[in-house]
DNA sequence: GCTAGTTTTCGACTATTAGTCGAAAACAAC
DNA sequence: GTTGTTTTCGACTAATAGTCGAAAACTAGC
């Protein structure tokens, strides 16, 4: 009835990470950037690619996804890290079989951590060429920043530890692609628990301006809010 | 600067599935079941496991899936398969170094396949002793199914190809745990575009009262609905 | 046929949450 | 002081969710 027991060959197992971060580009802009790295050897060489590496007898995905992120990047810096998903297509890797496991990592606005030089933050509204499916890898976990972005206080890991609401809205505009008003955005995460005043203020700029409050997420953990009053427990 | 390339040392890659059900349980109520089957060999003789089984050479940790559960259930029952996550602590299976991808399948209300003999529906209010890692599994997977109960349609998976508005609120009540409203279940799902009059009605049972107007789903492929209106592209 | 009991359906009202806008506050530059 | 700039805050409107009760539509028993 059943077919035969299938052959469980061993197969080579990486992690790969998608590194986000806001930061000014070319123009000035605040834009969404991911950390990659230019390949120099074959498969894909000349191509970009994410950080990453083979999964080790003794460290379990997550474990590797920090040792390898530290050849790159300070690991102090990331201020989030998730597991995505995992890449299992037989030909992703030409040549050999390779099963990865996507994360999604995040930097805090402002940090400029000191890089390899084969390495660079790259804006994602121009990416360059990607090598073998880490583009795919990309669009995922853009897709995952996306979302939880509403739901969640995530952006505690895109954020200064101290911020502005301006600033908050600019890092929700460089994720999201579209303008998020700082009022509303200062309401909605005020109302759950998420936002600190610090008690300081920035000075402003040489165009002048109000001094502006600076704030602080309460929880610097993954905390999600439930999306929808319908489906919670009655008893609040 | 950077450690030496890690041996990165095949491993083995195992797939496996929660698949969740709702079903009446002993006392008759409904209430949410995972496929198990109670394992003969070590490790963990005599405790309940999660179907799945090896990553073949040519096949993605999806087709493995796939391949794995129709030894246990008709494939064309389950409504949604979809990835997890992937466990990967170097002890989670004693012996030998096993990596697994999990799944979380649904299989609507109402269907009974028919099981191998080792195979069984178990509630998940009294359920046997596990083996290995597979308990914090179909945690992980009932955490996941709250969650997207929520935000998503992915209650077309659970509930039959009809049905009415009060067993539609019962599925929720055995995901979630907590009553939910019918009249307010039907307008918000209602409102999000995802319910549909049949236009049948069923008949009362022998106690009487109102036909109840029956309802599909007006999509079977997952859609989420944005969370919160505050993050959404201002042009609606 | 009439009444009581049952379940569903629908509408109305209230509460909560989000979107928008404009005025006031607080600064820089001249 | 005046103008221009940016932030902050309050007020109003719009959208969405929670609750409840009455009406609808049936069964069963008398």
């Amino acid at each position: 009835m059943t077919p035969d027991p299938p052959p469980s060959t061993p197969i080579r197992h990486e992690v790969l990470a998608a590194v986000f971060s806001v930061r000014a580009d070319d123009q000035g802009f605040a834009s969404l950037h991911v950390l990659i790295w230019q390949r120099a050897q074959a498969p894909d060489a000349g191509r970009w690619a994410l950080p990453g590496g083979g999964l080790g007898p003794d460290e379990d995905v997550e474990g590797s996804m920090r040792r390898h992120l530290a050849d790159k990047v300070d690991l102090a810096e990331v201020a989030h890290l998730e597991q995505l998903a995992t890449f299992s297509a037989p030909g992703r890797v030409p040549g050999e079989r390779v099963v990865a496991t996507g994360f999604v990592g995040l930097v805090p606005w402002g940090v400029s951590p000191s890089l390899p030089p084969d390495t660079a933050w790259r804006s994602l509204d121009h990416l360059p060429a990607t090598a073998l499916d880490h583009g795919r890898i990309i669009d995922r976990a853009h897709e995952r920043l996306r979302g939880k972005l509403s739901y969640t206080n995530i952006a505690f890991a895109l954020a200064q530890e101290a911020f502005t609401i301006a600033a908050l809205s600019r890092i929700y505009y460089a994720v999201l692609g579209h303008h998020v008003d700082p009022t509303n955005l200062q309401r909605i995460l005020g109302r759950r628990g998420m936002l600190e005043r610090t008690g300081g203020t920035t000075s402003p700029g040489r165009a002048g301006g109000r001094p502006a409050a600076q704030f602080t997420f309460t929880t610097r953990e993954l905390r999600v809010t439930d999306p929808f009053a319908a489906f919670r427990p009655p008893d609040r």
